[in-house]
DNA sequence: CATCCTGTGAAACATTTGTTGCAATACGCG
DNA sequence: CGCGTATTGCAACAAATGTTTCACAGGATG
């Protein structure tokens, strides 16, 4: 265990103070670490060889207000550590008055460890699966909407540097499905939609399906009706502590996407940047400094 | 994971059959493994958002004698999950050296870390600042040009279902900047912006300075030219092994705000989502399986 | 239309959980 | 030995857990 754990040093700290059947129970929970956050006190205690009150008195011993407080930080210890999330101390010492205070705390430690998830070998797998399919389409049809918007649009805006085999299978005035209107079998739709599943997402995707495309789908969920009409999938963890999805690591996953596929081909990479830089250089997008207003 | 799991293929097999409530809790459970072994069977129903029974429902269903089956059967494997850890990290480790394959595992990787870095204290107190000039803005106008259009967009997004107070400063023909047209002091202009920056960006920026806006801006560097006029800043990095840079880290901090945002007011946001819903339900938006296509 | 059926939510249930008060015990010390 | 203190075991407690039951709503079927 290599991080940082206040509760096991204190334990081990003030060992030798304790009373003999106190000294077995926490002998018990700091050699059983995981025991702690997965059976019931009770169980705990019987596994020690110990009265059930013992757990109690040990929490009170530790100056905790009982034994939820062990258990808590036990629990807590285990979700990190099963995340395969490197060690980060979370430090809740001083929970400051203020609600939600340490939302923005929480929220971003879950997320890097839902980002840190995904790159373990069975994701790392699906990932480079995905970035050859469509490495090898003759064009990529994007399809991503409403709360998806965002990452399809990224993942389109990003090849649009690279060349020009992207679509973006959206438009104003609702016609962005006729992008599909000469796809074919040599071409990729990407799709991106989490639960809620928007119906139209799913249509255009089985559409795409019958015409003969392949179907690379970033998803959230094993039980995605995506799955089923995919050839590759990639899942990613929309989980958050607010009252919305997050889509960080879907986007995550489209910039890795995006990164295997520059790869593949440097060269025509590097080139083609050039080209886009040029472009907009004449073009006058970008500025280092806010400019003078023209009147 | 890579070990295998008779449980959960057996729901992933069975899913179609279930009722809608058995396949919310199902889908709960699959996207949120560990917790079955972590909490109880009536927080995990809470946090599925589905009645305890339909846990028991869910078990029986899968031809087990009661819920505690599945709890034993999670817990067990999150027992052995942890023990492999150890073994993994090493692994890991091991992997670095490989060239090209690696380059997911390494974005991932470094992405992680950048989101962890933005819950440092000093990137807290930004977030906490900016969340309480957003919050109290009469208007939120929302700016992301180019690659920053997938941030603006998604913060918008979200906004919008809590209520009316955000516009998003783009536009089909260029209409994008007349949103702020009736802007004043009250109001609060979100800026999204990284280098290379975008003129307009800038220019419109300046000019809701001048129309006496606060300015809240998410940049990339302590001498980005967004700095000068803006009251608050949050950085984040966009630094990347790819061509691009990556917008990762700045999606995060937009769900950061919103989350920040949506805490202050829990009441509101919560009756605010309900209508959302509502609306979208009857306007027939979301689905859960591939819908039959209208001929 | 009546009827069945399935899916769902709410409440009641027995059980188990973590805790606490109290008596019994062990132990140190004069 | 006697006394006081600290430790321990036990039993009772309220709170929670997981389960079961029942009634109702909505859809299909006759």
């Amino acid at each position: 265990m290599l991080q940082q754990d206040a509760l096991r040093d204190r334990i081990v700290a003030r060992f030798d103070e304790m009373s003999p059947q106190l000294q077995q129970a926490a002998r018990y929970i700091l050699e059983n670490t995981q025991e702690v956050a997965l059976v019931s006190m009770r169980e705990l205690a019987r596994n020690a060889g110990v009265q059930p009150a013992t757990m109690t008195r040990l929490a009170k011993f530790l100056d905790l207000s009982g034994y939820e407080d062990i258990r808590a930080h036990f629990s807590e210890a285990l979700r990190l550590r099963a995340d395969g999330f490197a060690a980060r101390a979370r430090e809740r010492e001083g929970e400051q008055g203020q609600a939600g205070s340490g939302l923005a705390h929480d929220m971003l430690q879950s997320l890097s460890a839902q980002i840190a998830r995904l790159s373990e070998p069975e994701a790392l797998a699906r990932l480079e699966g995905a970035a050859d399919l469509l490495g090898q389409a003759r064009r990529v049809y994007v399809l991503g909407l409403r709360s998806c918007h965002s990452v399809a649009w990224h993942f389109h805006y990003v090849m649009t540097l690279l060349g020009d085999r992207t679509v973006h299978l959206d438009g104003p005035a609702g016609t962005g499905a006729d992008g599909l209107l000469w796809a074919g079998p040599e071409d990729v739709l990407l799709v991106i939609s989490i639960s809620p599943y928007a119906v139209q997402s799913l249509e255009l995707s089985a559409l795409a399906r019958e015409k003969g495309l392949s179907v690379v789908a970033i998803t959230d969920s094993e039980v995605s009706p995506l799955i089923a009409i995919s050839d590759q999938v990639i899942l990613c963890s929309t989980e958050s502590r607010t009252f919305f999805h997050t889509l960080t690591p879907a986007l995550a996953v489209s910039e890795v996407l995006c990164g295997l596929m520059a790869a593949r081909d440097r060269e025509g990479s590097l080139k083609a940047l050039q080209a886009a830089d040029q472009h907009l250089a004449t073009l006058d997008i970008y500025a280092n400094t806010i400019p003078r207003r023209r009147i």
